[in-house]
DNA sequence: CTGAAAGCGCTTACAG
DNA sequence: CTGAAAGCGCTTACAG
C-alpha cells in the first residue's frame, strides 16, 4: 500500500559498502571507527538522495529502547492533565522521546490495562498519576525494574520516584487564610478516596482547624468521583439547611468548577454568605464574581521534573528521587 | 536492567514446539491451523504460568504496522484539542489503537517535525489539525499513501478525508441570530490567517452580513496567534474609539475567552454596550455574566468520525471521506 | 498437524 | 579502516 521506504541496505548498496557501515556514519561514530572522509561524504549523500528515514521500529527492536514515555492521567481533557501533558510532552521532545498517553477514569482496572498495552508496546518507562486500587499492580512494576515516577499523586506503601504537591501545607495555609479573613466555620469538600494527595489534603485542613481551636467545625463533605454533579448539590442543599457555614476550600480543580456552579445555582454571595478558595487555576474561577482565590500548583515544576527524573531512571540511575512542590496562595476577592 | 521478558521462544521450549505453532495458538489461529487440541492447551498453560507478554514491537517490525495512530493538534493543553483528544483515546482503545500526539503551536516547520518523527516510529496514520503553510508536506504524505485525515481544518488544494465543522453556517447563523436580537453593528475577531476553518469563519459572517444589507458594517479584526492578548486589547481600544459596535462574534474559543478578559477590563456591559457570541464551549463563558451564548461544535463526532474513517484507510480503503458536522447555537443571555 | 527457515530493518561485537 | 554475520522477537509462506 505504502510505497517501500528505503533502508539501510539500499544506502550501502547504492554506495557499494556494508551496512555496518552505513549505519556507523549515519549514527555518528564515522570518527570513532575512523571512517575514510570519501565514505563518509558519499554514504550521507546517498542517504540524502534517496530521502533515508530510519525505521525507529527496527531500531528500538534492536536496541531494546523506543524512546518513548508513557503517560497515564485521570482525563487527558481534564485542565489540570492536559497542562501537565503539554509540559512533559514539550520536555520530552527535548530528550527526543515521544509521549503517547492514556487516561485512566480513576479506575484501577483501566490503569492496569493501559499500562499493560503500552508496556508491551515497549515504553521506556512511564510517567503515572496512580489511581486507587492499583497499589499492586505499581508494586509489581518497580519490582520488574520499570521505570516508573508518580506524578500528582504517590502510593505511601511503595518507595518510587515521585513528584507531588506538598499537599497538607497546600490546605493547611488555606485554612489560615480564611482565618486571617475572620472566616471560622470552614467546611472542606473533598473527593471520597484513599489516595494520598486527598488524604493529605484533607489532612491539612483539620491539623489547621485544630491547631486553631476549631475541631468543632471541621467537616469534610465528601464527593464521589463518578456522581460529582449530585453530591455537590447535596452538599450545598446540606451546607444550607445545617446553616452552620461561612467558608468552604474544595479539593480539586473540578470540585471547584462544580462547586461554583452549586453556590450560583443557590445564589449565594461570596464572600458575604460564604467564603471560597478553590484549588489549582481556571479560566472559570477568573470570571467568577468575585475572582476565585485558589491554590496554585507549579504545574511547569511539576511536568519537567517528572521527565527529569524518569529518564535518569530510563539512563540506568537506581536512586529514587521524591520531589515534593510548594503551591502557592493566589488571593483574589472570593475571602473579602 | 528489567529482567528479561519470557519470548516466544521460551514457550516454545517449555513446551517442546516450535514457536511457529506458539504464534498460531496465541494469535487464535488454531482452528485454521488445525493444532490439536491438546497442544493448543499445552501452549496456552505455559503462556500463562510464565506469564507471556507478547513484544509488540517485533510483532510491528515484522507486520510493518505498529496499531498506533499520531495526533497532531496545534496545542494538547487547549481544551478544545484536549477533549478532542480524549474522544480520540476512547475511540482508537476501542480498536485496538494506540494514540501517540503532539503539538504544533501552529508552527509549520514543528508540525512536519513532529509527523516526521513520528512516521520513523511507524504509526499506522495520522489525524491532523493542519496549520497554515503546511500544504506542501502533508502533499507528500499524500502521495506515498500515509494514510491521514484531516480535523478542524482542511487543505482546499488538497483532496484528503477530513472531518470538519460547517464554518460558514456556523457564524452565519450567528450573525442571524445577533440580528434576531436586533443588533447590527457587527464585529467579528477573527484569527489572522489563511486557513480554511478560519476563512470559511470569515466567510459566513461577512456573507451574512451583506446579505442583510450591512455590508458597511462588515468588520473583521485580526488576532495574530502568538499576540492575541495585546491584539485583543487593541482591537476593544479601536472597537471603543470608533464607537460603532453594538456586537461581536468570535471565531475561535480561546479569541472568545481572551475576548472576555478585554471586555471586563473596559468595564462594558454584556449586552447592554456590547452583545457577545462566542465558539465553543467553555467553563467561563457559564460564569461570564450574563452567561456567554456560543456556537457549540459537535466534539464526540468530530472526534470519532475521525478515528472510523482513518481505520478505514489504513486497513486499506482508498476512499476519501469528507464530513461536515453542523453546528448548534447555544443561546444564554449575551446578546439580551 | 507440525517444524525449519526466512525475513522485517536495524546495531554491534568480532575478525581481519 | 571495512565487512560478514548474528541477533532483537516476532509472523508466515513453505514443505512435509
Amino acid at each position: 500500500m505504502r510505497e517501500k521506504k528505503v533502508s539501510l541496505k539500499d544506502i550501502a548498496k547504492e554506495v557499494g559498502v556494508s551496512t555496518a557501515l552505513v549505519s556507523y556514519v549515519l549514527n555518528g561514530l564515522a570518527k570513532e571507527k575512523r571512517v575514510s572522509k570519501e565514505l563518509v561524504d558519499k554514504i550521507n549523500k546517498a542517504a540524502v538522495e534517496l530521502n533515508y528515514q530510519p525505521n525507529q521500529i527496527a531500531r528500538s527492536l534492536r536496541k531494546g529502547s523506543t524512546n518513548t514515555l508513557g503517560l497515564i492521567v485521570a482525563d487527558i481533557s481534564n485542565p489540570f492533565f492536559a497542562q501537565l501533558a503539554r509540559v512533559i510532552e514539550d520536555e520530552a521532545a527535548k530528550n527526543s522521546y515521544t509521549v503517547v498517553f492514556g487516561s485512566s477514569d480513576e479506575n484501577c482496572k483501566k490503569s492496569e490495562s493501559l499500562i499493560d498495552t503500552l508496556l508491551n508496546r515497549q515504553v521506556d518507562g512511564f510517567i503515572v498519576a496512580p489511581t486507587e486500587g492499583c497499589t499492586e499492580h505499581i508494586i509489581s512494576l518497580a519490582k520488574r525494574e520499570v521505570p516508573i515516577v508518580l506524578c500528582d499523586r504517590y502510593l505511601p506503601e511503595l518507595s518510587t520516584s515521585h513528584v507531588v504537591l506538598n499537599n497538607y501545607q497546600a490546605t493547611y495555609s488555606a485554612v489560615e487564610h480564611f482565618l486571617l479573613k475572620g472566616f471560622t466555620k470552614i467546611k472542606m469538600v473533598a473527593y471520597k478516596s484513599a489516595m494520598i494527595h486527598m488524604q493529605e489534603r484533607i489532612r491539612g485542613y483539620k491539623e489547621a482547624m485544630v491547631k486553631h481551636g476549631l475541631a468543632k467545625h471541621s467537616v469534610v463533605k465528601e464527593v464521589r468521583y463518578n456522581h460529582i454533579k449530585n453530591d455537590m448539590e447535596k452538599i450545598f442543599n446540606e451546607i444550607e439547611n445545617e446553616n452552620d457555614t461561612d467558608a468552604v476550600l474544595f479539593a480539586t480543580n473540578a470540585l471547584s468548577l462544580e462547586g461554583l456552579y452549586a453556590i450560583r445555582k443557590k445564589n449565594l454571595r461570596v464572600p458575604e454568605d460564604i467564603a471560597v478558595i478553590g484549588f489549582d487555576g481556571h479560566e472559570a474561577f477568573d470570571f467568577f464574581n468575585p475572582a476565585l482565590t485558589y491554590i496554585q500548583q507549579p504545574m511547569d515544576e511539576m511536568g519537567k521534573e517528572s521527565v527529569r527524573i524518569l529518564i535518569e531512571q530510563i539512563k540506568g540511575s537506581k536512586k529514587i528521587v521524591q520531589v515534593v512542590l510548594k503551591s502557592q496562595l493566589i488571593e483574589r476577592g472570593s475571602c473579602g
